[in-house]
DNA sequence: AGATTCGGCGT
DNA sequence: ACGCCGAATCT
């Protein structure tokens, strides 16, 4: 089989590409691209290699399959929100996109910071498939401050308001991000969002803050208010399918208007 | 145990 | 249709 490794002129000398075709099963005649580092280690995929170079190369428009720089191939951010802007003016469909606003690192991939785990005559196993958690700045949710949910037109949106028993922990954090700060910390992880259990927390935010919980007092939550937020969500529900349901009506309307001007003209 | 290979999930 | 990665299979 052909077992050629060539060289890889968009990586840093040494890297290598291999091309596998497959040669039994329903993907026969499909093909496997892996890379191998200066000192052999493969690479089955781009996720893992960004993984592994970090910041040492910017693999955004760099295609695993033909390891190449595809210049053009930038499609985030810049591209998408002109995108967004252009179909929002025409009356487009709303971005339903609810990702949050959390800066992600360097790479185009999650990314765990430098975090030394192997030590001489230590058995640990390096570069785990999947990244772990990362370490986070102590406040860093004050970087939510002032984000604000709008509407198509740029309107913003009336906030939540939030039950008196909820509390923000530290100094002059303002309701208005200790509402982000939660909905973050109830998107991010499937632990128990519990706030600062710690009174400690108080006095020395510095080193008492558990920074895997928000920033946020610790609170109890009622049955009560379990039942009273259940009947919420339902109403909220129903709203929503009824815009959905008006959405694809409307939809269809334009359509159907669409093809009668094709067959007129 | 490590390398190879194909399936199949998610997008 | 394809990238990515789990896991069965091979050496």
């Amino acid at each position: 089989m052909e077992k050629r490794r060539s060289d890889c002129p968009a990586l840093p000398p040494g890297w290598k590409k291999e091309e596998v075709i497959r040669k039994s099963g329903l993907s026969a005649g499909k093909s496997d691209v892996y890379y191998y580092s200066p000192t052999g280690k493969k690479f089955r995929s781009k996720p893992q290699l960004s993984r592994y170079l970090g910041n040492k190369v910017d693999l955004a428009c760099f295609d695993f399959r033909t390891g190449k720089m595809m210049p053009g191939k930038l499609q985030k951010s810049k591209q998408r929100l002109r995108h967004d802007q252009l179909s929002l003016a025409k009356g487009g469909k709303p971005d339903l996109n609810t990702t949050l606003p959390i800066r992600q690192t360097a790479s185009i991939f999650k990314q765990p910071v430098t975090k030394v785990t192997s030590h001489p005559g230590n058995k640990v196993k390096t570069d785990l498939q999947r990244a772990t958690e990362q370490p986070r700045q102590l406040f860093w949710e004050r970087r939510l401050k002032g984000l604000r949910s709008s509407d198509v037109s740029e309107e913003v949106l009336r906030t939540m308001d939030l039950p008196k028993v909820l509390q923000s922990v530290g100094l002059n954090s303002s309701d208005e991000t200790l509402l982000s700060a939660i909905a973050s910390a109830l998107h991010m992880s499937y632990a128990p969002i519990t706030g600062q259990t710690s009174a400690a927390a108080e006095k020395n935010p510095a080193i008492w803050l558990n920074t895997s919980q928000p920033l946020c007092k610790a609170f109890t939550v009622t049955d009560e208010q379990i039942r009273e937020q259940e009947l919420k969500v339902q109403q909220a529900r129903r709203s929503l399918e009824e815009a959905l349901m008006a959405n694809t009506l409307a939809q269809a309307a334009e359509n159907s208007k669409d093809t009668a001007e094709g067959k007129a003209t």
